[in-house]
Parts: C-alpha cells; structure tokens; sequence
DNA sequence: TTCGTTACTTAGCATGAACGTC
DNA sequence: GACGTTCATGCTAAGTAACGAA
C-alpha cells in the first residue's frame, strides 16, 4: 500500500466541528441552488479550457501550470457537464435559505497497510461454479418440494426438513446459536428449533432471484376519516366547511405546523399549490393566501389524539398491538422458494407532504394517495396471486423473477418507482449483502496495484486520466461517494466526489504548518455537510490547481469526468470493482485495525466495548455519518454525571470502610473480623467497578454526540470482523448488536471463527 | 455516447416500545 | 405503577449503478 492511505490522520481541524458551523451558514445561503444551469455550461467550459491549453501565458505565477497543461492532451469526446450553470449564477445571490450545517474534522486513527492475506471465504462472485443450477422452467416449479434434492449431501436433506418447519405459518425464526437468553418472556413464543442456513446453500445462476413468490400484497393505508364537526378551519378569522378532499390536504400540513418545515417559503408555496387543486372551485375563489388559513384548532385536535393515544389503558393499547401482529403474520411474509421469509416494508406509504431533506425544492408537495391501479404486483406464475381490495384491481400483475421486489408502484413527487421488498434477515438481501463484502476483500488483494496506478496516472499526458486518478485518490483517501449527476430543480443541490464543483474547495499551500491543505466545505447525501482539511500529495495539489484554473466556482472541477466513466475504469482494473466498494473497503480494514490497535485483552468487558465503539467510531467519522445531537443528550449527560459524583462519595465511603476493617482486624485477631475485611475488599471492588462502567459509558457517549454508529455497522462493516473480534475477546454478541443486526448477520455470526481476517 | 429507466443500497430521523428508577 | 430516559424499529428519502434504447 502506498503511504498516504491515512484516514482522517490528515484532518487538521478536528476541533472545528462545534464552532464552524455559523460561521459557514452564509456561505451555504450563498451556494445554494446557485448551481442551477450549470450543466449547460460544461461544454463551453471544456472547449475554454482546451484553449486555454494551447495559449501561451505571460504571467510568471502560471508558468508552471502552463507547463502542465501543454503536456496534456485534451480528454477527447467526454459527457458535457454544463446544462445550467447561468441559471446557477443568476440565483446566486438571491436564495438565503437556512442549510443544515453538519461537519467532519474530527482526529482519527490511521490506515496501515497489510499484507494480503488469502481468501478464508469463496467470493461469491467468483463461486459460479460451486452454484447448483437451477431449473429456469417456472410454470412447473412445484412450491414445497425441492427440485435438486437428489444431489444433495445429507446436510441438505436434513435442511429441507428445517425448510418444511420455515414455511409453517406462524413460526418466527429463532436467533443464533451462543445467543443468550435475555428476554425470557418472548422466548415462550413459538419458535422453530434450527434456523434455516441459505449461507450453506448453493446460490442461482446469473439473473435469477427465485423460482417460487408468493405473497398477499401489500397494506393500503387508512382511508381519510373526516374531521368531527367541532374542529373547525378558519380562514382570514371566519370558519369555513371544508370539502372532504381539500379539509384532508389541509390535515397533512396542520399535523407539521409544529415543523420547522412549515415557515419555509418553498414549502408553503409548494403546499399551497397543490392543495388548492384538491379544493372544490368554491373553496379556490375563497382560499387565495396560505398566511390567511389558520389550522391551530385542527394541529390541537391532532396533539389531544397523540396524547389520548398514550394515555390508552394497557387493554386498549394491547388490542391494538394484537391487530398489528395480525396483519404482520398476514401480510408481512412472503414465501419465497420454500422458506417463509419477512417482508421488509408491507405497508404502501400514506398521502402526506413531502419532506425532502435538506433545501429541497419540491418539499411541501402533496404526496398522493396510493391506490390499487397504480400498483404492480410481482409474483410467480403458479402462486396464489394477492388479490386487490373489494372493487379495485391491480395496475399490472407479473412474473419477473430476475428481480427481487414484490411490490412496486410510482410515486408522483419525483416520478421514481417505490418497492416493497425483503427484510434484511433474509436469505436474498443476506446473499448480496455477503457478496458486496467479498467484493471488498477481492480489492484489499489488488488495492496496492491500484493505488499505485492512479499515483502513475496524477503525471498522465491526457486530462481526463488525470481527473479520474484526483477523483479515485479522494474516493480512496477520504471515502467520499461516487457523485452521481443528479437533475437540476429535482433536488436539493449536494454533491459527491465527481460532482464536485470548484467552490467546495480550496486550495492552501500551506496552512497550520502543513504544506498543501485542501479544504473541502460541501453538502453530501442529504444535505449532510461534509468538512475537513487534507494534506495531500504535492501532485495532487498540482493537479487541483490545474484543473480549478480558469474555473468559476460554480463549474465542475473534474470536468472531463463522470461516475460512469470512472465505474468502467474501475471495472476494468478489478472485476466488480465500482466507486462505492472503496468505502466499504476502507470503512471495514479500518474497523479491523482499530479493533487490532485499541483492544486490550487484559480489559473487562466494557473497556473492550468502549474500544469496540471507539474503532467503529474511527469508521463513522471517515464515512461523514453524522447525526444531530439527541434532544436529550445535555441532560442525559447530567444525569450520568450526577450518577458518577454520587458513586464517587460511595467509592471514599467503601474505602474508609475497609479501612475501619482492617483496623479492626489488626486489633482483634480473629476469623470474624478477618472474613470482615473481605467482604469490605469485595464491596470496594464492586464499587470501583461499577465506577469505570459509568464513566466508560460517559466517555463513550459524549464521543458519540454527533455521530452515528448505526450506519457503518449496518452497511459498511464486514460482521465477520465484529463477530471474530467478541469471539476472540469472550465478548456476548448482543453486546455489539442488537436482535435485528443479529438476524441479519446471522450469516456472519454462523460462519466467522475467531481468527477470521477481513 | 447519452439519456432515461429501473433496481437496489444507504441514510437520518421520528416514533413508540422497552427499560430503569423511584 | 408512574414517570422519564434510552433504544429499536419503521419510514422513506436519497444515493449508486446497471441496463437498454436512441
């Protein structure tokens, strides 16, 4: 591994995340939507740039850059990039919108390089030979039966016997072997003895997802119930009946006056306009200004009902509860190839207003009501196919094996097609989800000779090479995200690293003693503002420099280059290898390392714990995955400290306790008094235990404030590495993840050995 | 090559359930 | 058992990337 693969080593300015983010609001006020029109722009900017190539500059200070750029070769016919930049610049100053304002920056460990170690696992991708054929013939699949029972060894056999309990109805999958028993009570639940193993399978031939689906459809939402005639709408001071359309509109944005949503202008603006086409022609002659509706007496109705909700007797909310479990053992499973497996999301999603994150132009938009035309339904052939609700019929019913959704349907804010598909445990998202991490194993064998590549490619002749090997570098060094074009006006205005645009850096030859700093300031998925200071190779800084040249800041920095472009490159240098598989890559040879640097065996276990979260902290912080601080966290703080003050007096207390014991002892030289200073021993220990528990656990929250742990654990972090690490370290699994993260790794917890290497 | 479409993963937040404390 | 806090889960938006047609 080339040396300058440290992540976040680099970032200089850990101490800036509490206080940069004022003083940066302006500047996000400023740059948003000001991309706008950008595109357009792109080609004008290339045919600029290559001109600029060729023209001969008499100001010393770009003599160098001029050299550079003589050298290069223009990058040929490349995508243009330059559809709005006008547009971008004419709204530059006028937009002054709040932007969510979240940053990185924090110190972390590094990435050491390691050898490459052999492959314990086969690679899926890499297994297609070991993979049973299947029969391709749907219509004579016959459910329940398993079709290559004849080849099978006896494990099989005795798996299709666990297979025939799995499609009983009713049975819920039980958690793995080495779990403890914690909640005794659900364990009265029926459970099947042996979880089915899909992992100790062969998997489908390229295409294929299942031969066998069936399932009931999904769960429509509530129709709208009217208002009670006592919770009244006002408009400019005097009530008014609304039609039952128009009075629904108007519940979806009183239940979010609370909201700061509902003080945006775009959100008023866009809420108004679609709730004035649900009125009757009356209510529009009438209803002509949002600021002169009043909802508070319906937001009331809506808070007294949430409150009336918690405050259900026991009875109550345990009907309610039941209903729910019934529909999710009618609804929420499926039979896919002879295994009952859990739905993930069975519920279509209810009207409402949009809510985009960030500084979304659509937010406020009425999302409609889903209804069974606008549904398409996947399923076999020979299944029982679900059927519409009385009067109703479904949009299109098909058999599409090569993919894995049930459901799907449009939605009307974006146009794009929603799915209902599995829950994470089974066996279908299991596989890909073991795929992508062997993927990234495949690219810890070559990631030398890529790296060693793209650093070849800094020097290349042609610019489009070079961008590509600047991006790859980032990609790699700082896992930022591929950057898809995104369509402009559809969407808040973020980026990913080719989308970069030449304002979300800049450049400093030297900054707080460090030579050749980029500071990167800009806003990644959703809106989630990404920060931070980077040394970087003098090269790359060169590189930078050249390509920012001539640039506004609102045009491309790598102009010549886009995530298709890089992906097929990508391609080429590793077989599945894309963008994102770097930061799968990264995020779990970090976690790796920093469970190998930060654990000491001679620990207890919260101490291994704390180390266990300090190293998937290391991995949050590369991948920028933020949160906002718990509403709570202040007070919760105090609280704990309160509890640590308070264990700290029964700390001195039990000392001089012992003390008096041990006095005692001395004088009177008997057993009793003897057994005395033990149990007073003991008790100290206890305390002092207790103590560190408390304050591991203060450290470790108060790291946590503004990040999130969730995210890489359930996507980037290999679970093998986290299930080797407890079993090496005679750590519970439940103490690293919770039952859901246990069902879905169950592939990992049942396969990793203690010694298993990412 | 470009563009639109489709399928799927990744993401943060709101809510409600579970838990601990008194 | 009531209450406050913490944690898990559900929800759905927002990404990535593959694919096929023009």
């Amino acid at each position: 591994m080339s040396g300058d693969h440290s992540h976040n080593d680099s970032q200089i300015d850990s101490g800036s995340r509490h206080n940069d983010s004022h003083k940066h609001k302006d500047k996000y006020k400023d740059k948003e939507h000001k991309h706008k029109d950008h595109k357009k722009d792109k080609e004008r900017e290339k045919s600029k740039y290559s001109n600029s190539e060729h023209r001969d500059s008499s100001e010393k200070k770009h003599r160098d850059k001029d050299k550079e750029r003589q050298k290069l070769k223009d990058g040929s016919s490349d995508k243009q990039k330059d559809k709005h930049k006008e547009k971008r610049k004419e709204e530059r100053s006028s937009d002054d919108r709040p932007k969510k304002e979240k940053q990185n920056g924090f110190a972390s460990p590094h990435i050491k390089s390691e050898p490459d170690s052999d492959d314990f696992y086969h690679s899926p991708k890499l297994e297609k030979s070991l993979k049973r054929e299947r029969d391709d013939d749907d219509g004579d699949y016959k459910p329940k039966k398993i079709k290559t029972e004849d080849d099978r060894s006896e494990k099989k056999a005795k798996k299709r016997k666990q297979e025939e309990e799995d499609i009983k109805p009713k049975k819920k999958t039980k958690d793995k072997k080495g779990e403890v028993a914690t909640d005794g009570k659900k364990k009265a639940k029926k459970e099947p003895e042996e979880k089915w193993k899909w992992w100790e399978e062969e998997r489908y031939t390229d295409g294929v997802k299942w031969k066998f689906l069936e399932h009931k459809g999904p769960v429509f939402a509530p129709p709208y119930e009217p208002l009670p005639s006592n919770v009244k709408f006002y408009y400019d001071g005097k009530h008014m009946k609304l039609s039952p359309n128009a009075e629904e509109v108007a519940t979806f944005f009183s239940k979010m006056l609370d909201h700061e949503y509902t003080t945006k202008d775009i959100f008023r603006k866009n809420f108004f306009k679609d709730w004035r086409k649900e009125m009757t022609s009356e209510e529009k002659s009438k209803i002509t200004d949002l600021n002169k509706c009043d909802f508070s007496n319906m937001s009331e109705y809506f808070k007294a009902q949430s409150e009336a909700r918690k405050a259900m007797t026991k009875e109550e909310k345990l009907k309610i509860k039941e209903e729910n479990e019934r529909i999710l053992q009618e609804y929420g499973f499926c039979i896919m190839d002879n295994h009952k497996e859990r739905i993930a999301n069975f519920r279509i999603e209810p009207p409402g207003l949009f809510r985009g994150r960030g500084d979304h132009p659509k937010m406020g938009m009425l999302k409609r009501r889903i209804r069974p035309e606008d549904i398409i339904i996947n399923c076999s052939k020979d299944s029982k196919h679900p059927t519409p609700p009385p009067g109703t019929k479904w949009k299109e019913v098909r058999h599409d094996n090569k993919v894995t959704w049930l459901v799907s349907w449009t939605e009307n804010i974006q146009g794009s097609i929603k799915y209902i598909m599995l829950n994470p445990s089974s066996r279908i998202k299991g596989e890909k989800d073991w795929q992508k991490y062997e993927t990234a194993r495949r690219l810890k064998k070559c990631v030398d000779r890529i790296r060693s590549q793209y650093r070849d490619d800094w020097k290349s002749k042609e610019m489009k090479i070079r961008q590509r090997a600047v991006a790859l570098y980032f990609i790699d060094k700082l896992a930022l995200r591929a950057g898809n074009e995104k369509e402009e006006g559809e969407t808040a205005d973020t980026v990913g690293c080719c989308s970069l645009r030449v304002e979300h850096l800049t450049l400093h030859p030297e900054m707080d003693g460090q030579e050749f700093v980029v500071e990167f300031d800009f806003l990644g998925k959703d809106s989630i503002r990404y920060y931070n200071k980077v040394p970087v190779e003098k090269r790359v800084f060169k590189n930078l420099q050249l390509f920012m040249e001539d640039k506004e800041p609102e045009d491309d920095l790598f102009d010549r280059l886009n995530t298709s472009i890089l992906n097929k490159h990508l391609q080429e240098l590793m077989d599945g290898l894309t963008a994102k598989v770097f930061r799968t890559y990264n995020a779990s040879i970090t976690l790796q390392q920093q469970l190998n640097e930060l654990t000491n065996s001679e620990d207890n276990v919260p101490a291994k714990i704390l180390s266990y979260n300090r190293a998937n902290r290391a991995v949050a912080i590369l991948c920028n995955h933020q949160r906002a601080p718990p509403k709570t966290f202040e007070k919760s703080m105090q609280n704990l400290q309160t509890k640590i003050d308070a264990k700290k007096e029964q700390l001195v207390e039990a000392k001089r306790e012992l003390k008096g014991a041990k006095a005692d002892a001395k004088v009177r030289k008997d057993e009793k008094f003897k057994k005395a200073v033990e149990a007073k021993k003991k008790a100290l220990q206890r305390v002092e235990e207790q103590l560190m528990k408390l304050e591991v656990q203060a450290t470790d929250r108060e790291e946590n404030k503004q990040i999130a742990l969730g995210t890489s654990k359930l996507n980037y972090l290999d679970p093998r590495i986290s299930v080797a690490w407890c079993k090496k370290f005679g750590i519970p699994i439940e103490k690293i993840y919770n039952k859901t993260q246990r069902e879905k790794f169950a592939w990992a917890i049942d396969m990793a050995e203690k010694d298993y290497e990412f």
